[in-house]
DNA sequence: AATTTATGTCAACAGTGCTGACATAAATTG
DNA sequence: CAATTTATGTCAGCACTGTTGACATAAATT
């Protein structure tokens, strides 16, 4: 048994449920929905001897073809030490090439190769095919309120960032 | 410079926008709306020297106080030793209490100490309050095509788990 | 010429998944 | 009752991905 300081701490056998008015059940979902959502590239990627890390690398490098390692940085919100190990494996591994900043010489610019892109759309496809069979049936109105509520829990300052990705409608955030 | 196999691997200029009809906004808005969503009860977290892995435990306990150690493995879908080693710093500091099976002898019933409800709450609440404010001008509907969402990105034989914990409308799945 | 910036790299550590093996006590079965 | 199964706990070790801090280089800027 544990240690126990004074008095037995008593179980409590009540369930949380809205006290105070939170919301548990989106909490929940957030949850549930996310880990399954990533566990099809999860499967795919671990054949290939990569992880989560890399997807996310491979996703946005394609997305944003020619962003510095800098920029990347800035979009992941990871430190260089995370992310350099995973870039070079990558690198390494031919899916994705660097390209001296034609500007500044001192840049690394991010493209995918072929096959970098091929990966990425297959890693793509079954979360996107999920996402079709979540939205059957759901009218161009609810997609569109499920998208205003994915980006409101966004914080603030970065919300921008995503309107600058391509094909995203950018911010009605309050008005405007 | 990495080995090259033959020719050199060409970068690829152009971003993937919706090749084959593949949602990219919808994919990256729930790696973005989950990372925000998990930063403030880790923020508290890294506090009490506990992670995320703490935070389920602690979650579900107080959804389901009472549930036994297998039947938390069969929620939160990890390994014995996955759960053990949280599990264990948990009780240890009085978080939660196991108590006996009254049936089973064997099995341990788990329990938020009050302490351990405190913290719960306290993880939930920056959580609820960042979904009230992303469903803010949102009207019934809207929510519920939310939900309806989230659980839809569920694996299909776990939607029927969701329902089991309080305070969640049953699946309305597709017919039933 | 000196400083700052963009990138790369090394070492070390933490949290949380995993596997496989083994131990114990209690329940169940033949 | 004896044998088996079940619920749980624990040990060792590994992988992935996040962290910090320090240091190096080349190129840009001042």
């Amino acid at each position: 048994m544990a240690q126990r300081s004074g008095a037995t701490a008593q179980p409590i056998r009540t369930a949380v449920t809205a006290d105070e008015g939170i919301d548990f059940s989106i909490i929940e979902l957030m949850y549930f929905a996310y880990r399954d959502f990533t566990s099809d590239p999860d499967q795919i990627l671990a054949e290939y001897g990569f992880g989560r890390a890399h997807h996310r690398v491979l996703h946005f490098v394609n997305r944003l073809p020619g962003l510095t390692v800098a920029e990347l940085l800035d979009v992941l919100k990871i430190t260089k030490q995370s992310l350099a190990r995973v870039l070079k494996q990558l690198i390494d591994a031919g899916y994705i090439v660097q390209v001296q900043g034609p500007r500044d010489r001192r840049q690394r610019e991010l493209y995918p190769t072929p096959k970098g892109r091929t990966l990425t759309l297959a890693l793509a496809r079954p979360q996107s095919r999920r996402i079709h069979a979540a939205l059957e049936g759901a009218g161009e109105t609810e997609r569109a309120g499920i998208e205003r509520f994915l980006k409101a829990m966004v914080n603030p300052e970065l919300r921008a960032q995503i309107d600058h990705l391509p094909g995203n409608t950018p911010g009605k955030d309050h008005g405007e």
